[in-house]
This record gives C-alpha cells, structure tokens and sequence, in this order.
RNA sequence: GCUGCCUUAGCUCAAUCGGUAGAGCAACUGCCUUGUAAGCAGUAGGUUGCCAGUUCGAUUCUGGCAGGCAGCUCCA
C-alpha cells in the first residue's frame, strides 16, 4: 500500500485542496490508480478536502479496502444501469462481498422479474456508464431531509434504512449523473474508473434477511480495472467447477444421488471403500487415545426423544413414525442412543472418563432449497463421541478434544483452520448458571491450548454451548466440520449419575464432540480439496494392471492376485484396445498408479510401474512395487 | 420452505415456425494383437422427468407436481 506523508509546508500550498488535487501534482502516476484514500484511520473520497498535515494512505485495487471501495462503486453503477433500464426499480442495499457468487450485488424490488436473458442489456448498460465518465459527487444532509427526499422519490427501501439510524447522524448521498443513492461512502472519483463488468447471478433475497418479509430480487455481479483480470476471473471459475465434488463423484463412480431419495446420498462400491478408509481411519485414532465404540439403533420411542429435549427442541429437523400405535423417531442426533449405553451398568469414578464412540448414522429433515449434493444432506454419519466425566476432568477433556480434532485435520493437510465459540441459543434448555460453567470450561480450554477463536452469540446447541471447528477448502469456501459441546442438562434429563470415592452417587459431566462431523461432508471437502486425486491410503482404487496385448492376461492375472493378496486395492484392464487407450482411461479414472505389463514384463516376471501425474515407467520386480506402496499407505501422507 | 432458472439415450449435448427425436463418448459384437493420453467397423439404446390442458398434431405452448441448479433463510 502506497503511503505518503504531507509535511506542515507541503499542506499549506493545499490547504483549500483535495486528495485528488495533492495526488495529481505530486504523484501522477499514483493518481491515475487511486480509488480512494485512508487519513487518520477514516476512508475519505479523493473530492474530500485535506484536513490537515499528516500519513494519506492510496487505496487502489491492489489494496483489500481498495478493492471493497471498487465493487461498492460497481454496485451503485448497477443500480443506475437497472434505474435507467427499468425506471419503476426501488433499491434496498448493494454491499461488496468477501465471499460468493459475486463481487457486489445490489437488492431491487421490481415488478419484472430480472433474469439472465437481461444481463447483456444491463451489462451494455454499464458501459456505457462507465463510457459517460460521470464523476460521483458527495453531499450530505439532515436525516430529516433526506428522509423527505427519499420520501418524494418513493425509494421505501431507502426511507426504512433512514428510519432505523438515529436523528443526529449526518446523512450522506453520492451523485453520478441522473442517479443518486444514500450511501455512506466512500467511491471511486468517476464511473470512468469502474473498468469492465460481468453480472454473474439473479436470486431472491428475503428483505432484511427475515424470511417473515417479502422477497427483493438481488442481482450479482463481478468488476475488475481490465478486461484481463475478468477473463482471468472467469477461467479461476471455470477450475472450480470442474472441481465440484458432485461432478468429480459422478465421474469417479463414487456416490449417487436419486429422485426418489432427495439429499439421501448412495454409496457406490468406490465411494464405500473411501468411507470406510475414513472410518478405520478415525477408529484407529479413537483406540490410540482410549475410546471405546459402540453402535446404537437408527429408531428409537419417541418417549426418548421427549425426555431428551430434542421433541421440545429439535422437532422440526426430525422423521417420525408408528408403529403399533407406538410414535418412533429416526435420530437426528446420537447423544439419547449412547445414554442409553452409559445407563445400562452402574458406573463409578473409576470407570470415568468414559470415552464412547459411535460412527453414528443420523437423518434430518433440512429444507428442500439447501441440499447440495455431499455437503448438506438429508442422511448423514458422524464420527460421533460421547464422553462422561466428572466435573473435575472436565476442561482436560476439553483439551484432549481439541488437540485431538486438530491432529486430524493436520493430517489430512487442511492448514487454515477457523475456531467459534456459539453461546445459549434463544430456543434451549437448563439454568443459567450449568450454560455459564460450560460455557467457562470451554473458554479456558481454548485458553490453555491457545487457540485463536471467534464468538457466535446465541449459535450454540439447545442442551449447550460449543466450539466450532471450520475448515478452509480449495475454493476458500469454510465449512464447518467439528465440534465439541459441554453438557449439562442431558446428564440432569436423564439423571445419570456414578458411584464417587466417597461411595456416594454423583452426575456425570457429558461432552458431545465430532471431529470429521458428517463423514459426506468431509469427503465431499476432500474431493475438492485433492481435485479428486485422491493420496494413496484413501484411494478407492490405487493401482490399477494394464497389458500391451491379451497376451499377457495370465501374467498380469497373476501379478493382480499377488496385489490383492497384500491388500492391494487392485484392478485390471483386460480389455482389448490399445495402450494409449488404457493410460487415457486410468489418468481419468484418478488412480494412484498404472502397473503395465507387456511382452518384456510377462518373460522377465517384472512389471512397469507408472504413477498419476508423471509420464516416465520404471521398470521393476513386484515385490519391490510392494514394499513401496506399503511404505507409502502407511504413511498416510496427503500431500499430493 | 421462499425467489428465479433448468430437466431430451448411462454421460455431455443437438433438433428451424408446433409436424412423435439426432451426434459424440460409454455399453455390446466383430476385426486389428496392439509399448505409454482416444485403432477400425457394426449393433443396441428414448412413453423427450411425471400428470393434465390447448391443438388435427406437443420435446416445442399453458398449468400443476417432482427432481436439480444459484441465492435467501437454516446447518454437520
């Protein structure tokens, strides 16, 4: 970021000057990029005048606030392309966004529903705009003014905003050519410098985010200075959507989605061998640190779920089901299940903590429009734990969570890794004071690991407070996988208890915790992650056989049951094409390695070795292949 | 669930103005016996998502339903 000092002399030949005035004589070339400036902490328009001496920070595209100034801009220019094309069009807002499916957008009410067969006339539209080079001009008035003059335009949307901001705040409104917009500021000095647009989406937005209120139309797009860094923009895109896990599922054979079972995924064979390497995975872990696993049942009486609060509080996201005469539900949760397990002895101080794992399959109803194929479903697995404890062992579980959950994630290379504390939600049960004790053990759990976190007011589970765990993916999209909750009220529900030292009954402290949370999920995370190119331990198929000629079908037979032998997972191309045919099918197909056996291979009981990626062979005895590929799963590496 | 859009062969997509559908890949069969990212030929594959309506006639126009996509709201 450029920063430049206007010394006591130098503001003196300026004193009734802009930024813009001060940048053009001093710095031409720094002007000609400017956007905006930052003085003393506060964002100023380059027409705003100096105030006085001191550090003027240039804000241009290349900076993050720059940028948001850029696309804020490029909202208003949508707004007064949409006006001039639809002169009945009322605007609500038009922020710069971080993250999504566009840059700006801009939320309309408007009697034409706005679809994409519109976008090349707005889009003209704006370029035109962005031809005409109207500068954007500030002026400000009361807000009972401009509460008047929005009034007279019949802009409601803006009078609304107007009428949640208090009396005395100034009010600010940005001019460029016939169109005008109350906005905070600050822009860029002249539409001239909004560069080249696409509009990229048209939705629905509920007004004010209530899905109570009626809904605006919000229209998305994307701006950049040059017309190279759109294209550039645009192909970024394209990658990820040859990334998309829904579509790298289809061709990998991996998963399946059906009209009749909507958000209910399958597994296909393939698929099933990547979730159960999951699994494994997740319970060999498990063991290390001194869990046990149980399996509990899918339906439980739905007397269970009154008990447990989840009736009360979750009933919404639940199937039900009679049967004779008896109301059932499918679980949405594994928590009543594994009560159940820790009631069914009489448990002492001795017995705790008591670490129960349940790769648990759970069903929730979520509404139709958020499927989206692996990463929100209707049918899920947890990796799931329940972990009874005394009061006292309460954060040094906490801990053992948390450093737990980050092992994992560290292993599978996911680096950037976001932490939120959700607090008492609105709908929940129990006292004030069992929310403040848990809600302090984790606080001082993440203390002691010192880990960086963020707080989600109200974000928590209706039985208690939690750490949320977001992984970062491929496409920079966070997702929530783990989670860790400290419960009180379950244990006091439920009335569990254990015999303490002092041969005296007690009650158990529960936590609930998931590392991976959904195992689809978190597939569907790897897959994009690992563009489909799976690392060898997890690989559904890792190596696969291909012959030059039907010749060697015996051989290369032999050498696929000497694979499988040693857990392998092997296949063979015996069909009958040509090898350049083979090799283009198993780069497709993802898999680790190409073993290709010809006439050579067959005579000298040797194989040809090719991995995913590269083009050269290696020529080599099997066994020696083998210790390789032993070496490499169990590494567990993922570092393609 | 809400708003908008979409649905044609296993997959990716065509089909003019309303005249009952085609291609490539995949599958199958045969030929070639193949040396590192598509060998050649042939065969089969469809109640155009489902149900109504308009029409002499609907893949095409209208309505409803289902599923999908994007976003909103919600979430592991």
């Amino acid at each position: 970021m450029a920063e430049i000092y206007i010394g006591e002399e130098d503001y003196r030949s300026f004193e009734d000057k802009t930024f813009g005035d001060y940048l053009e004589q001093r710095y031409p070339e720094l002007y000609a990029k400017a956007l905006a400036v930052k003085f003393a902490s506060e964002k100023k328009d380059l027409s705003a005048r100096i105030p006085g001496p001191g550090k003027i920070e240039v804000l241009t595209f290349e900076t993050e606030e720059g940028r948001e100034i850029f696309w804020h801009s490029s909202a208003h220019i949508l707004a007064q392309a949409i006006k001039r094309l639809y002169p009945d069009a009322k605007f609500d807002d038009g922020p710069a966004l971080k993250h999504g499916p566009g840059h700006f957008f801009y939320d309309i009410y408007l009697e034409h529903k706005i679809s994409e067969d519109d976008f090349p006339r707005i889009e003209e539209e704006i370029a035109k705009i962005v031809k005409e080079d109207l500068p954007l001009k500030r002026r400000t008035m009361s807000r009972q003014e401009a509460l008047a003059y929005f009034q007279q335009k019949g802009e409601i949307f803006k009078v609304d905003i107007l009428k949640r901001l208090s009396d005395n705040t100034e009010i600010s409104l940005y001019r460029q050519g016939e169109f005008e917009d109350l906005c905070r500021g600050p822009h860029i000095p002249s539409t001239g410098k909004a560069g080249v647009f696409k509009l990229t989406a048209v939705s629905g937005a509920y007004w004010k985010g209530d899905a109570a209120n009626p809904m605006l139309q919000r229209v998305y797009g994307v701006s950049f200075p040059t017309q190279e860094e759109l294209e550039k923009y645009l192909a970024k895109l394209e990658e990820a959507r040859k990334r998309d896990h829904r579509k790298l599922g289809q061709e990998l054979k991996l998963f399946l989605f059906v009209e009749e079972g909507p958000g209910f995924p399958f597994y296909l064979p393939r698929g099933t061998v990547l979730f159960n390497t999951l699994c494994e995975y997740i319970r060999e872990e498990c063991v290390k640190r001194g869990y046990v696993e149980i399996r509990t049942p899918i339906m439980l009486s739905q007397d269970l779920w009154v008990r447990s609060g989840h009736y009360e509080n979750y009933r919404e996201h639940m199937y039900f089901s009679e049967v004779e005469k008896k109301g059932f539900a499918i679980k949405p949760m594994n928590c009543p299940g594994s009560i159940l397990v820790y009631q069914s002895e009489l448990r002492s101080y001795r017995d705790l903590p008591l670490r129960q794992a349940e790769l648990g399959l759970v069903h929730r109803h979520e509404l139709s429009g958020v499927l989206h194929g692996l990463f929100r479903v209707r049918s899920f697995t947890q990796d799931d734990a329940h972990i009874y404890c005394t009061y006292e062992q309460l954060e040094g579980e906490i801990e053992k969570a948390i450093s737990f959950t980050k092992e994992v994630y560290e292993r599978f290379g996911f680096k950037n890794i976001l932490v939120y504390l959700a607090t008492r939600p609105e709908k929940s049960m129990g006292s004030e004071e069992a929310w403040q004790k848990a809600t302090q053990a984790l606080i001082k759990a993440l203390a002691k690991t010192g880990t960086a976190y963020q707080v989600k007011e109200g974000e928590g589970a209706f039985y208690g407070p939690k750490i949320e765990f977001n992984i970062e993916d491929a496409l920079e999209r966070h997702w929530q996988c783990g989670t860790i909750q400290v419960d009180f009220n379950l244990p006091e529900r439920f009335a569990l208890e254990y015999i303490g030292p002092d041969g005296k009954k007690h009650q158990p402290v529960m936590i609930h915790r998931a590392i991976l949370g959904s195992l689809e999920r978190f597939m569907a995370i790897l897959l994009e992650h690992y563009n489909g190119k799976l690392p060898l331990w997890l690989s559904p198929v890792q190596v696969k056989i291909l012959t030059i000629s039907q010749e060697q079908l015996v051989y290369a037979q032999e050498v696929l049951q000497e694979l499988r032998k040693a857990e392998i997972r092997c296949e063979l191309d015996d069909s009958n094409e040509k090898i350049s045919y083979k090799i283009r099918q198993w780069n497709a197909e993802k898999i680790n390695y190409a073993v290709i056996i010809g006439r050579k291979e067959a005579a000298e009981k040797l194989i040809s070795v090719r991995s995913r990626g590269h083009q050269e062979t290696e020529t080599m005895p099997l066994e020696q292949f083998l210790e390789k590929l032993r070496a490499e799963i169990a590494q567990k590496n993922c570092v393609n």
